[in-house]
RNA sequence: GCGGGUGUAGCUCAGUCGGUUAGAGCGCCGGCCUGUCACGCCGGAGGUCGCGGGUUCGAGCCCCGUCACUCGCGCCA
């Protein structure tokens, strides 16, 4: 016999019977009938129920073992009689009726129960994010994570792509976000970076002449976290390709995200390919965001032309001004009390709007506050534009361009979920195109890249010298799905003139290009294809598949909100010496008292 | 850095208008129980009400401060 087991917790059935059988694994729950006790036996594979009858030695042992200790048990396979059988358990029409146990860890009294579905403080299930990962739901996370990544491994290697490791430890990147970095004990005041991405290797691959690379990368950025987040680092599905047009780019990944999805749908609708692409400026618009979610039905319509003049001051004063009005439709919304207007108008004051004007639609024509000023042709015109009916309502969000857009996507958020609008059970993707190569710091007043420094412009080295920067737009591109950005990707700009001068445009000289990117523009002077690629993050396509809203309920050991291990204690002091051995001295701020 | 929420038993929570000895469920400990699978029944232990200060005859509850956790903003191209 095995020492440990014969079977796993998962594998006894009805054809078993009659074997002796041994098995290990965690004290899930007992039941203790006094005459009779029930312990089932859990392991990664499944749960089986033992069976302990009275008087045996074996009894005893189980009887003073607490759950989640590790014990092997060792007995017969026997079918259970016909109204016993359990058929929620796969294991579930025999047990093992046991004739010893032999404990191989007793456990503690726990600071958290694995078996239940008990909700629990994130800083405990942190500390004790062992015991979390034995709970069922982490666990089922946890192996989805590890079959998506093998799924995409065997996706990229299909089609072609390599998988490469770039170094951890690196120089600072330009990805905007704060670096990790570690101090150099052989060049004292000198650090190492961690990479926030494998941008430039990726590119430098590119220039090597391997054409299509990926890997499951880690990446690094010091930045806060949030709910999707998480603080410290995460892990990106990084791939570059060349010679390569952002159609190429879209029709080669198209087929591995929503293979990938297909796969672990259980039934749950996705995007068929192509996706569908929605340039920048047209998300934004209808949408009220570069993040669009398409299970929403919802779509905004931009109206300021039927304010403009009208008899309705306030948005005409708007449209005068420069301003631009956006309706949201609300279909089917016009039949609802004067309290559901009221209380989107108290949430849209509360969300720092001036508040929601909206006009019902009925048999008898436009009704409502705004109604009563507006001339009726007007509302008609604008029930037209959003293809209202009888029965509908259409809300509306005014004011400086870049304040309505965002609120009006507010709207349209809350709207699909008051109304009950939003598709369930389905993964909904599409491209983001064409983003603007620059935007305008509001602060400084200068121009700064608006994404990937790296990224072509649209119109390359023409556009760059005739066109008004804040008017060129990129060959960038994000991948979004249900309102998540799931990736963000680019041409990228592999002439070295060209990069120039972009960088020039946003401030930075030749210089000083030359001195943060030299690795990179030097080898594009050697011979660099046209290249692109992406980047989806793999935190986010697991959680969506397993529709969680947290990004810690999908990493094996995340750190907290504030960057902390709380189970292996980090980021923990280092002795003296060793900051000494690495010429560093420490300049604390003054301690918070507690 | 800023804002919202939360903080009461090991855990999840309740705690009325500020008023006697702060409760329940789960867990834990003890007892009973031969068919349970969220087993059941009986009993028991377990509390610096996050911490500090204030108001009050009296504070878990009100006020001020502070800490922790969490969600969001800033930040994250």
């Amino acid at each position: 016999m095995h020492a440990y087991r014969t079977h796993t917790c998962g594998a006894l059935r009805a054809a078993d019977a009659g074997q002796t059988a041994r098995l290990s694994g965690w004290v899930h729950s007992k039941r203790d009938h006094g005459g009779l006790l029930f312990l089932d036996l859990r392991d990664h594979y499944g749960l089986t129920q033992c069976v302990f009858p009275a008087g045996s030695p074996a009894f005893a042992a189980a009887d003073a073992i607490r759950p989640e200790s590790v014990v092997t048990v060792t007995g017969e396979v026997v079918r259970r009689e016909p109204g016993t059988v359990n058929p929620r358990l796969p294991t579930g029409e025999v047990e093992l009726r046991a004739r010893e146990l032999a404990v191989q860890s007793a456990a503690e009294v726990l600071p958290m129960q694995v078996a239940g579905d008990e909700k629990y403080p994130e800083e405990l299930r942190l500390k004790y994010r062992f015991l979390d990962l034995r709970r069922d739901k982490l666990h089922r996370n946890m192996m989805l994570r590890a079959q998506v990544i093998a799924s995409i491994r065997r996706r990229m290697i299909a089609v072609g792509f390599t998988e490469f490791q770039t170094p951890i430890l690196t120089a600072s990147s330009p990805e905007g976000a704060r670096d990790f970095l570690v101090p150099s004990r052989l060049h004292p005041g000198t650090f190492y970076a961690l990479p926030q991405a494998p941008q430039q290797f990726k590119q430098l691959i590119m220039v090597a002449g391997f054409d299509r690379y990926f890997q499951i990368a880690p990446c690094f950025r010091d930045e806060a976290s949030r709910a999707d987040r998480s603080p410290g680092e995460f892990y990106q599905l990084d791939f570059e390709m060349s010679f390569v047009t952002q159609e190429d780019v879209f029709a080669t990944i198209e087929p591995v995200i929503a293979g990938v999805f297909e796969e672990f749908a259980e039934g749950r609708a996705v995007s068929p390919v192509p996706f569908v692409r929605i340039p920048y400026e047209a998300a934004l618009l209808e949408f009220g965001t570069d993040k669009p979610d398409l299970r929403n039905p919802l779509r905004i319509r931009d109206v300021t032309e039927h304010f403009a003049g009208s008899n309705f001051g306030l948005f005409a004063r708007i449209a005068a001004s420069g301003g631009v009005v956006r309706a949201i439709p609300a279909p089917g919304a016009g039949g609802n009390p004067r309290s559901f207007f009221d209380k989107l108008n108290d949430w849209a004051k509360a969300e720092g709007a001036g508040g929601l004007g909206y006009i019902t639609f009925d048999a008898g024509g436009p009704k409502g506050p705004i109604a009563r000023n507006l001339e009726p042709a007007r509302a008609e015109a604008i029930c037209a534009a959003c293809g209202l009916k009888p029965g509908d309502a259409v809300f509306f969000a005014a004011g400086k361009r870049d304040e309505a857009w965002k609120f009006a996507g507010l709207v349209r958020t809350r709207l699909g979920q008051e109304l009950d609008l939003i598709e369930t059970s389905a993964f909904r993707f599409c491209w983001i195109t064409d983003f603007p190569m620059y935007e305008l710091n509001e602060e400084t007043g200068q121009i700064d890249f608006s994404h990937n420094p790296f990224s072509m412009p649209q119109g390359g080295m023409e556009a760059l010298t005739t066109q008004d920067p804040l008017s060129i737009k990129a060959f960038q591109y994000d991948i979004v799905c249900n309102g998540v950005e799931l990736s963000s990707g680019a041409i990228r700009n592999h002439r070295p003139d060209i990069m120039l001068k972009a960088f020039e445009i946003a401030g930075y000289g030749a210089q000083e290009v030359k001195a943060r990117f030299g690795g990179m523009l030097n080898a594009f002077r050697y011979g660099a294809p046209p290249h692109g690629g992406s980047a989806p993050g793999i935190d986010r396509i697991v959680m969506l598949l397993a529709e969680e809203p947290n990004i810690r309920e999908v990493i094996l050991f995340p750190l907290n909100q504030q960057g902390e291990d709380l189970m292996m204690g980090a980021p923990a002091p280092v002795p003296p010496a060793r900051l000494k051995e690495l010429s560093l001295k420490l300049d604390l701020p003054p301690k918070k008292t507690p």
